[in-house]
DNA sequence: CAAGCCACTGAACCATGGTTCATTTCTTGA
DNA sequence: TCAAGAAATGAACCATGGTTCAGTGGCTTG
């Protein structure tokens, strides 16, 4: 034998594929999945185009991988507010300020994850994210019911209700050429909020909740 | 001059151009936009493929139109019970009921319209009449907040939430596989239509409102 | 019925963009 | 330094599906 890889190798290796994959996520993130032409990919992450195929088996496959690490961080960050100690109603009010809020910040990538027209592979895993999205706030509304701070429904159904109410909701805002709603962020996210809070049956949001999860965290471990 | 299109013609032109609208429109029905190629719409129509083009400049112009008719014809629909007497409650009852039931029924043309992923051109075209339904929804929402009979919401949100969150919520039962809901789709249609409901401030619906809106038509005929 | 015009035909064409692969360049262990 | 293999290269390749166009046949009028 005279050759095998060392970790000097596999290091390099490993940093092109992250390569690839941190070029392919910025050029979604500033064009959506279009814009993530393999030869493009390549050229920003300074490799050739064939070699994009040493690293993954496909263009959808790369694809696939960036939804899932985006949405991955996404999801991560509102299971964290769902896992909270903190009432249902309020987990709830948290997790739909964060995904409407951070929606409209990261517009272009939201834009993509969410809304952009894409063939049907990735379609599939964006309907495997918006499930998710419902599972996360279904499984709030159970705890909700259970402890009286709402009223029972079909949990299910109001999750799903939610999880399509707040992209389309932004669409307006979160189309990449629309700066309709650039002055008033907030006001359309806490619109949103309020609205979703309703159609459970919980009781308006208040104002300016802030951080309120964190102080109950904070509150519960001292 | 030796030639002039006479009517037979022109009849038979418009009964040509008919029928590759028909054709088009019946391979969406039956497999989405992804079954209307140019090649397939030709063959079902009876004509050759070229034939097409003299009637529509592109595939793309072939299945706006498409989509332009069916959705005007949804719209329609919407739009009628809209435009009735009835309180705007009872109305948007009614509207939201026609809307989420028949896209469960006529499933596979619904979910063309309304989730199969498309090219950018159609996309627009849904977003048109996404944002139209809105409209419909909102124009209901601020009679009924003159009336007294809805708390004051921004109705524009309002109406986008609503426009989102009846065909995502389907999405589950459009799915042209899923057969998740077949047996309930009547109790699936009346929980989206109670969140929304819910969402913009009003009461519950009754149970089984019927044609309570022409019945109030009639009533006022009388 | 002849001349001219138009609609129709469908196989060839083309654009796009993903994928391949013969060739070149680098790594490794001896 | 050299042979063996791995990795990288990028131009050629290919699949898909929309679009064109030279040739054919049917209407229409004089």
């Amino acid at each position: 034998m005279a050759y095998r890889q060392t970790d000097k190798v596999s290091a390099r290796l490993a940093g092109t594929r992250r390569g690839i994959l941190d070029a392919a996520r910025a050029l979604v993130s500033e064009g959506g999945f279009a814009a993530a032409q393999v030869s493009e990919v390549a050229r920003r992450a300074g490799v050739a185009t064939g070699t994009i195929y040493r690293y993954f088996s496909s263009k959808e496959e790369l694809c696939r991988q960036i939804f899932r690490e985006v949405s991955a961080q996404e999801m991560d960050r509102l299971a964290v507010i769902a896992a909270s100690g903190a009432p249902a109603r309020v987990r709830l009010v948290e997790v739909l300020r964060t995904f409407a809020g951070r929606a409209v910040r990261g517009r272009r990538l939201a834009y993509a994850l969410l809304a952009e027209p894409v063939d049907a592979n990735l379609a599939e895993e964006r309907a495997f994210f918006r499930r998710t999205h419902a599972e996360i706030f279904a499984r709030i509304l159970e705890d909700g019911i259970e402890a009286g701070e709402l009223p029972a429904t079909n949990v299910k159904i109001a999750a799903a209700c939610i999880a399509g109410a707040i992209p389309t909701a932004l669409i307006g805002p979160l189309a990449p050429q629309s700066h309709e709603f650039d002055e008033d962020t907030d006001r359309v996210v806490e619109e949103i909020v309020a609205f979703c809070l309703a159609g459970v049956g919980a009781a308006p949001p208040e104002r300016k909740t802030g951080k309120i999860v964190e102080k109950i965290e904070r509150r519960a471990k001292a």
